[in-house]
DNA sequence: CTGCACACTTGACCTATGGTAATAAATAAA
DNA sequence: TTTATTTATTACCATAGGTCAAGTGTGCAG
């Protein structure tokens, strides 16, 4: 896909909320593009998120370190979505988190001043991320009650099933981890079937 | 806590939004009051959700049952919160899931028809719902990580910090279920300190 | 007061997954 | 190409938590 990322995110918004032609050019002059090369971290433990990011496209990964340095990945996003840390963007606290570019990235970014600004100016919006953040908090759930009560093999299947691209762009270890398990056992499960 | 579940309402929406006097008047004419007694469902597998509902106060679980029949309580639900599948009330398809009343419970509903309309009536609406959504989204990030990442007893001592209440008013099984865990494990967590 | 249901505990055993470490395969660099 | 480096697999043993089956308590209906 050639289109540019600013008919996208509108493509994207206009699924959910209606936008006038007048609105569109509002909406993208909030929006700032920016990239970012692979293995460059988009945000580090410590800083206070400073954006949120539709991802135009490209691959990242957030996760945090725990005391051993262990790294734990709770996403993986890929073209048309959204990343950020919201705990640390919404609080304008220090984020716990990192986000790391696993691909060179094309981003469109907003500011939080920008976006509370873009809630006044086109009230579509404020609808338009409800309905992503219901939807989001809906996936989260389900992704929850998966990890208590499934297998890992089946949560191995169900990814596969759902996101075939991510195999191919992403290396196991994370995928491990996003899955909750260590490379090793996602190893063994691949090689059963 | 006397004070009459409309007035918690609206108390609750004002500390993320602005409500005129003229506005209460009309989301609270969007709301209805309802009342559940104890182990009565308030939802069950196959039917559509057509509500969603404030807790004005009492205590619901939301499960589901697998293939052998075993329920696994993805939610514990208390005073002053909401509690809905809010999937199968945005899709309007049947639901999966059950919800059941663990205490005879006070609620203010309202149907998805009457909340669009809320919405287009009075749109600090979306945004309560909007800041509403994100944060359920950003806390069931933080229990998934818990879920894979930490281990069982540290999830209970967490949860005993945040939620003593609830310890009270909820039979181990439910609590053990709701942590990932069987009752037998959390039985000798407990016993450990 | 008795009995019975319900909530919770305990013990013996089992299984999925983790930890560690060594190896192999794949990719990038020289 | 050869070497270096990253990524994936395999083998071994350890462990958290699950399963099953029995036991203890406590509250309430008769």
């Amino acid at each position: 896909m050639d289109v540019p990322g600013e008919n996208k995110l509108i493509y994207y918004m206009k699924k959910w909320t209606s936008i006038s032609e007048r609105e569109e050019a509002v909406i993208l002059s909030f929006f700032e593009p920016f990239e970012i090369k692979r293995k460059k971290d988009l945000m580090r433990y410590g800083e206070v998120c400073k954006h949120i990011d539709f991802i135009v496209k490209g691959c990242l990964r957030s996760y945090y370190a725990d005391e051993k340095g262990i790294e734990h990945i709770y996403q993986i996003r890929m073209d048309n979505s959204w990343i950020s840390d919201l705990e640390s963007f919404y609080t304008q606290e220090p984020s716990r988190y990192y986000i790391e570019a696993l691909e060179d990235t094309q981003l469109l970014r907003i500011t939080r001043g920008n976006l509370e600004k873009l809630y006044e100016e086109v009230p579509g919006m404020e609808r338009y991320f409800r309905i992503l953040f219901q939807k989001a908090y809906v996936n989260s759930l389900k992704r929850l009650s998966s990890t208590m009560w499934e297998p890992a093999a089946d949560r191995y299947k169900n990814l596969l099933k759902r996101h075939p691209d991510m195999f191919q762009r992403v290396p196991m270890v994370y995928i491990a981890s996003y899955l909750g398990i260590t490379p090793e056992s996602l190893s063994r499960i691949r090689k059963q079937k």
